[in-house]
This record gives C-alpha cells, structure tokens and sequence, in this order.
DNA sequence: GCGTAAGATGGAAACGTTTCCACTTGGAGT
DNA sequence: ACTCCAAGTGGAAACGTTTCCATCTTACGC
C-alpha cells in the first residue's frame, strides 16, 4: 500500500513550516497570500489529505460513534441503524458499528474495543439496560451516549418504545373484538428486555381484563419448524383465538404456519404483531401490529448523543405514549360467535 | 469526560519506565516475575486500557473497515452487511458503516473520510463500478478491497450476483409458463448499476425467446401512489401478463397494488421478484424470485479483504453461474388460456 | 576469579497532528 | 529616529503508543 504523504511533506514541498501548513490548511491562523499558494500547490500536487490518527491523538476527539445492536436482519435494528448513521453523518460522525447477534459477552467486549478505540459516543440497544457490563463502563467513563429501545434505568438517556403499554394495548385491541383467549409468541426472551416488558404488559392487560393468564410459547433462534410448535401449542391450548407475536416477522412466519396447519388467519386465528414492518402492509391479509418509528428513533438517539457532545440542550421526545399506534389490519378479525359459550366458561 | 489513564499511569505507578509496561502487556519481550506483578497491578488499578488511536499511529494500522452501501432499508443490503460485520468482527475488525443513499457525491466524499481515518480496507456497494470517483482513489493508494454486489472491472475483486443471466433466468421462467408479453419494473435505475444489468438481461432474454421488447415502467424513489402508475402501464400496455420486478420489496408493494386495482395474482398477472429476501416465503401467494445469499456475499468480500490485508491466498468464489438461483413461488402461474389467440397474433 | 552471554530494564525516537511561544520583519505613530 | 504592534513564520512540545538500542545486572562455564 502506498504510503500517503503527510505535513511534513507538504511543509517541504512548499519550503515552510509545518505549522504554516497546518495553518494554512485549517485557516486557524495568518498566512501571506504567496505562502498560501505555496502550501495549496503543494497539496494538490502531493494529494496530501489530513491524517484523522494523527489528528485525534493530538484533540483526543474522533469524529467516531459506536452503534451497538443486536442484529441487522431485523429490519426495526435496520432502520434504526439507518437512522443513526444519516444523523451522525451529516454532523460529520461516522458510524462504528457492531452487531452482538444478542449474546452478551460480545456486547460487553465489543464496548470495551470501542472504548478503546476513542468512540466520542455511543447508541445503543443492550441485551438488558439494566445489568449492561458494558453501559457500565461507558457511564464511569461519562462518555456521551443514548440507548434505542431499551427503556433508560434512570441516570440515562433513551429513545424507545414503551413496549409495555403497547402490550396493554394490544390486549385492548384483542377484547374489543371479543377474543378471550390469547396466546403470546415469543423470541429471544433471554436476551431481549424489550420482549420481556411486551410480555409483562400481556399479562397485566389479560389480568385486567379479567382474561385467563395468556399461554406463552418460547421460540428458540434457530427454529426450523414452527408449524410442529405451533400444532402442538395450539393443541394443548384449544382455546386460543388470538396470538400475539413479539415481533413483525414472527407474527409473519405464524401466519405461514398457521395456514400450513389448515388454520385460517383471521378466521380461525387472529394474529397480531409488533413493529410495524413495512411489509406487513403489503401481504394479504395485512398485518395488525404496534406501529413503531425505529427510523425516527434512531435520528432521536443520536440527536441526543451529538447534544451531549457540543453541550447543547437535549432535543425534545415525543410523549411515551405515542411512541406507537395500533396499526389495524386484516390479521385481526372478530371472534367468530360459535364457540362464546365454552369460551365463557372458562373464562369465569 | 473523564481521562483515562495512560501507558506512562501505569509505568509510573508501577515503577518502571513504559517500555517496560508495553513489554508486559503485549507479551513481547522479557520481564522478571515481579515487574509484571507490578505493572498487571497498575493496570488493575488504574483500569487501564491501551489507546488504539496512539497504537494506530505508531503502527499505521488501525484494525478498521470501511463499508460502503447504498441504504440499510433495503434487507439485501443489510443482510450483506451484517455479514461483512461478523466476519471482521470474528477477524479483530471494526466495521465502519456509511449509507449513501444511492447519492454518488456521499459515496466519493464518504469514501474519502474513510481513507483519511486510515481504514485497513473497504468493502462497497457503490452507484456504477465502472465511473466511481471513490473506487479509483482507492485503488490509487493500494488499499485492500472488495467489491459487493457490483460486477468488478477487470482489476478489482467482487463478490456479486449475476444479474444478467438471473433475469435471462427470468425470462425463461415466463416463457415455460406461457407468457409473452412482459413489463419490467425498476427502482434505483440511474443510480444502480445492477438494475441496469438486470434489465439488460431481461430484454435480451425476450429477444432470444422472440418475445416483443419488454416494457419499462421506471419508478421515482419517492412514489406513493404505485396504484396509479401500474393502473396507467398496463392500460398502455394490455397484453401484459407477466411482470418482473428489479427487487422484492417492489414485487410485494406491486402485488399489492395489482389487488388493489382488481387483478388477481397469478390469474391475472404474475409477478417474479429479484432478491429472495424471506419475507417472500412467509406471503400468499409466496413470491417467486431470483433467490440470492446476500449475507454470504457480504461474508466473501469481507474474507476477500482479510486476505489481501494477510497476503494470503484469495478465498474461493462460487461459480458466478451460482450465484444465484430460481425461486418458485405462487406468485408465478401459467398463463390463461383465454387470450391466447390474440397474443399469438401480436407476438408474430 | 574472570569473561561473557542472557535477562531485565529504561531512555528516546518515531508515527502525524495542533498549538504555544518566540522570533523576525515592516509600517505606523510619536 | 525611536518605540510599538501586528502580521508572518518556524521550532518544539504534546498527544499515546511501540521498538530500537544502550545500560546494568546476574549467573554460568571455564
């Protein structure tokens, strides 16, 4: 590889100082008009290009941000991701970026290297915000950062979603339309706090409203058939009108399954998901979610950690409670009227 | 933000100059049992941790990847993405992401902040292989990279899908299933050259085939109303039975609108979409489309540059002819026989 | 008991910047 | 003619590493 010049260089080249250049080149200082022209030959003709190494060993300052998510094949990370890299970029940040595939000990290293690496802040969406290892570490070293998604223990910043609420909503939703029975789906439970509060505020919504305690199915990541789970699930819960699934994509493959086990979406089953994936308003039927913005939080998150950076005042959040909305779609449907008298039963 | 400590901390803590220190902790050269004792605890002490900034600049080596591509909201390219990640994060590498969203000036700018922040090598998705601005100066300076998705010109490594032959591969699924008169539907045109290849391909399967010059419908980026336009293309354009689209997210959005302007898919028309992104699978009717591996592609470019960084030998390539597959899906259906008199007669 | 090699160790240079400081110059004000 | 100031300039230190080299000890073999 071809070694690139540098100042000195120039500063030869053009027969002064390297200070000169340095001046010249950041205008940070005064500079006869021959000289000028010296060192602005000089660069041309060496195609000399600041090197940021040397420049952040001497400011202590990057123009680098880590970006920690778990995955990019799920496009609310995706989107999210997107959202942080155009905002951080238009400052003139770029975007240092590690997806941990959900496992802890990467998450907690790969901070650790960006530490290291000088990252001037960080985004982040943790395996659980409150026992991060690696939060830790980046909140003694009081490096500016934002969590994305994950709810902020309270010393934090954060932009997300309030998943619980929106289980609570889900619930709702699912009554209006007289579904008694539900079940939950499930992925990464171990390592996702978001899907753990979608599933608490299931349960409290099934609980206020006076509903069964809903059936939990826990998919493992690497799930080939979840029609057999799903056959299974549905034969020892025979009840179950109505899944939730943790996500878009999941509430997606559920459907697949379903049909493929000769269940009729929304006739038999009515299925809602969680995200609002774009696609989901393509198929047929369409796809009744919590409609997110990741994209939006993404800009948010980082926003907040350029904020932090140049001392100025947080920029505002939306309201919690309209960081989602139910999104309707053809996947929910009213409970057909034939089985309400066993359903009644057990539900008292 | 809190300083944290340095080498020369730990040496004086520890009581020995930071030679000494860098000798321990890298293991690369003699300390006496004691000495290490000391330093290891310093370093406990301290929390110490090297800087990479100043390990970059005395090495020349910052342990960085630059990755270029067009936008993460597309899965394709995120799904290539979080593969290129995983294999340098596996290598000891950090990966930094810039999307240009298809804009040629962010790419060549951005791949000028890139070499100026001294990346080990680049992999890129970039608007034309062929003009890139960005993709010259890199190979100007010798640095390690590897094309993704683009064809490579002659001198560069890539690790791409064959569009061309995929949508003669197209064709040839049309025609087996009786079509004969077929549109083509393109995103990105100006500012990607695999649509263009794509179509390129796409004409010239018709040409062979005897089939009439297919028809271009080209649509803005922003566009909300697809209704409208392919309501309008197949007025113009009515014997159109069969329709590709250049990718799959614009397959499902057209399928969806063919529902919503009252033709059934397949009966009506079908659709082959390009990508073979999963969601696909999930729809009814499932999708049929050129299947490709984009995460393994993005695994290739990456082991690719790995290899130049090491000098070691390239790793090996599936055939391009390999590159990807035909995709069957319900989406594709035989073409009515009602109006096959009137095709005929159009066709000669 | 002495020479010598190997083992420990630290000083200093180098990597590419920025910036402080000190030095020249020339022109303006007295 | 003298002082003073501003503009223009370059040397050198500092940022945090690694590594070359020189120095000093120690133990071993004769």
């Amino acid at each position: 590889m071809k070694q690139p010049s540098t100042i000195k260089d120039v500063a030869k080249l053009a027969q002064c100082g390297v200070a000169t250049v340095s001046r010249v080149l950041n205008s940070t200082g005064p500079a006869s008009a021959e000289t000028k022209e010296r060192v602005l030959d000089a660069v041309e003709k060496l195609k000399f290009e600041f090197s940021e190494v040397g420049r952040s060993l001497q400011s202590s300052t990057t123009r680098t941000i880590g970006c920690v998510i778990p995955s990019l094949a799920n496009p609310v990370y995706a989107d999210a991701v997107q959202g942080v890299q155009e905002t951080f970029h238009e400052a003139g940040y770029q975007t240092l970026l590690v997806c941990t595939n959900y496992k802890r000990n990467v998450e907690t290293k790969a901070i650790r290297t960006l530490m290291s690496k000088q990252v001037d802040g960080f985004v982040l969406t943790v395996s659980d915000a409150l026992s991060s290892q690696g939060l830790r570490s980046i909140q003694s070293r009081e490096i500016p950062h934002c969590l994305l998604f994950n709810r902020a223990p309270s010393d934090a910043q954060s932009w997300a979603v309030d998943d619980y609420s929106a289980a609570l909503r889900v619930v709702d939703e699912f009554v209006s339309m007289g579904h008694i029975h539900l079940g939950f789906l499930a992925l990464k439970f171990k390592t996702s706090d978001r899907a753990r509060q979608r599933y608490k505020g299931f349960i409290e919504g099934c609980f206020t409203n006076k509903l069964e305690r809903p059936a939990l199915l826990e998919i493992a990541e690497d799930t080939e058939n979840l029609d057999v789970l799903l056959a299974n699930f549905l034969k020892e819960n025979p009840s179950i009108t109505g899944i939730f699934a943790s996500n878009d994509i999941l509430a997606l493959a559920t459907i697949r399954s379903l049909r493929a086990i000769q269940l009729r979406v929304p006739k038999d089953v009515s299925v809602v998901g969680f995200d609002g994936i774009h696609v989901g308003e393509m198929v047929e039927p369409s796809l009744a979610t919590i409609a997110t913005e990741p994209r939006m939080l993404g800009q948010g998150a980082a926003q907040t950690v350029l904020s932090f950076i140049n001392d100025l005042p947080l920029p505002e959040q939306p309201e919690l409670s309209l960081s989602f909305s139910f999104r309707n779609g053809g996947s929910l449907a009213p409970r057909i009227a034939e089985n309400l008298g066993d359903d009644d039963v057990i539900a008292f």
